[in-house]
DNA sequence: TTGTAGGCGTTATCAA
DNA sequence: TTGATAACGCCTACAA
């Protein structure tokens, strides 16, 4: 079998008797060419088996009719379902969605950013507002439309939402059932401002309340179910084990929820938790998990649409805030008497 | 703030006072330039913040350095631990990875290859092993290296996993515990040829053991924890609900505990259930769920490794084999006496 | 409506 | 070790 060699533009031209700049614009614009020529090429073009060469077409063009997204991993309900909704939004605009991840590496993105751009990427979807300035730089020079998500900047346009707002509002869901002893099982803070935000928020809400949240009480995790379950055994070890915990994302809640019940210890009697994302899984498992509903897919989909507009010559930086909101399900509850009970034993017995 | 003109290649040249070609071997083959013209070459791109044009390359050179993924979701553990899998092997040797999706829609992916082609890359790893000539026909005259996962075909190298005894596996499990009404909750086989070949490895297993899996024990479900969950509610409203059941994948299989615990039905005492796949909440849900564990990562970098074995000259045509075996966990018991008690029963008032 | 011609930024072949 | 100089395949004024 040959390997059969590869067909282009001129061959089609040829093939149909016209010239090559002809079957361009069939392509490109098939209402300037004639329905007999149109029919004509697109019968040649068939018959060739012709497929047009991106390269060269971009580098003729300028443009690469390719969008590029950097996100910390792709092994998370979370980024895959917006990146679901990028992919539809864009394709649905003739553009293809180039997805890079770093694994919350702050060099491996700034690298990533880089093979992007490389690439000819007409837009950057990002997640996160925090990298070096030579990254910001980087993006800044190359003049390429960005669109950065999950946390806002003042740098680029942005589609957020308020990650501290949403360690408040777990915190604060706590607070006002009764509860006094509170962990937060959190990502790495490292190279994450969604997870370092979202604790601030919850310290915000527990300070304003009167009340603390001592390092003992934080601990930080893989992302991961396995994770979840470390840290909410790490909790439970304490000498003063909270009443209930923060998950920073639901996957680290519902770990939380498998050990507490690993353990016999009845969630949300003996243990409330609450988590942070609301993924479809949350809503399912027993008891189905509390926690901030963020607008995930809509992030996606108002980031692809933000850049189309950019690329399209809106200009203007803005940042578009989604709303946020906490679902109550069953994994949490008022703080029983038992509890109260213990933790005055335990507060006076430490006093 | 002006918008910087996209520094070249000449520039660069200019600025270190060089040739053009000499900037290009000081980027591609260092070792060819003097250390002197090197280093200076170096500065000057680093100080004009040279960023080299993909597709200019990509026509000049013929190569793009991108490998093309066209999985049927974002949205699955599974592929997305094999997306991640093939990204890290892929980044390794310099190459990127180009993901696109088509929502389990034979057009779709066919559009998405035709994409992925256009867009020059040197490689493609596909899904399955199920499309239409046509589609075969493009990817045969491209000549693009592939890589066909999960099902093999005979058309090209393919890394695969054997989704038939898979299914058999699943279900013999389930025969030796001396179960004989088995239900499959399972995926559409519309565009899903692993899900169709593991439903029929646990026919044939059962078939084989002098039972059988009429089409009323078998419901397709879309591929989520809430389908899961509608696919139990199906099988336990039947007259005679069967004592076990398999799910196509892993979600559905949990869906199907969540589904049977919120009716207080015990499992695995009252119902067993077992998945395939042996994603990670697998082995931490309650009870932790028998499945039978798939390579999944090993299929992604196999894939990967097989696709640049293929750049790199190697031709021969062949199929690697990915052992898989049953992980047995709490979800599946022996059939219990009251279910034997109350199949003669039923066999009885039904014969 | 269609054709001509120049150029897009790199790579690669040959000389020097 | 370095520098000219063709390609690479397509797009796009501009001309016809």
């Amino acid at each position: 079998m040959t390997t059969t060699r590869k067909v282009k533009l001129q061959d089609v031209a040829h093939h149909a008797g016209v010239s090559a700049a002809t079957v361009s614009r069939a392509i490109a614009r098939p209402e300037l060419v004639s329905p007999e020529t149109l029919a004509r090429i697109r019968a040649s073009a068939a018959q060739l088996g012709y497929v047009p060469d991106g390269a060269a077409r971009a580098l003729a063009s300028g443009k690469s009719m390719a969008i590029g997204a950097v996100v910390p991993t792709l092994d998370s309900a979370v980024f895959s379902h917006a990146l679901q909704s990028m992919q539809t939004t864009l394709s649905r605009q003739g553009y293809q969605l180039l997805i890079a991840s770093h694994d919350y590496n702050s060099a491996a993105e700034a690298e990533a950013i880089r093979t992007l751009l490389t690439r000819g990427v007409d837009g950057l979807i990002l997640v996160g507002a925090q990298r070096a300035d030579s990254t910001w730089d980087l993006l800044r020079t190359s003049g390429v439309p960005i669109a950065v998500t999950w946390c806002s900047t003042d740098r680029f346009h942005s589609v957020v939402v308020d990650n501290e707002r949403a360690g408040q509002i777990a915190a604060q869901h706590l607070i006002d059932l009764g509860h006094k002893r509170i962990g937060a099982v959190i990502g790495a803070r490292q190279f994450n401002d969604r997870q370092a935000a979202r604790l601030a928020g919850m310290q915000r809400a527990l300070r304003k309340a009167g009340l603390d949240l001592p390092d003992s009480r934080v601990t930080e995790q893989p992302l991961t179910l396995a994770g979840g379950r470390t840290g909410c055994a790490r909790m439970l070890a304490l000498d003063d084990p909270p009443s209930a915990v923060i998950g920073g994302i639901d996957i680290l809640a519902i770990g939380c929820i498998i050990e507490a019940q690993s353990r016999n210890i009845v969630v949300p009697t003996a243990l409330s938790v609450v988590g942070i994302d609301d993924i479809e899984m949350s809503g399912h498992i027993f008891p189905p998990l509390t926690s901030v509903h963020l607008p995930v897919g809509q992030i996606g989909e108002t980031a692809a649409r933000s850049l189309l507009e950019q690329i399209a010559g809106q200009k203007e930086r803005n940042t578009i805030d989604l709303p946020i909101e906490l679902v109550s399900r069953k994994s949490t509850a008022r703080l029983s008497a038992a509890h109260r009970h213990k933790d005055g034993e335990k507060k006076s017995a430490r006093n």
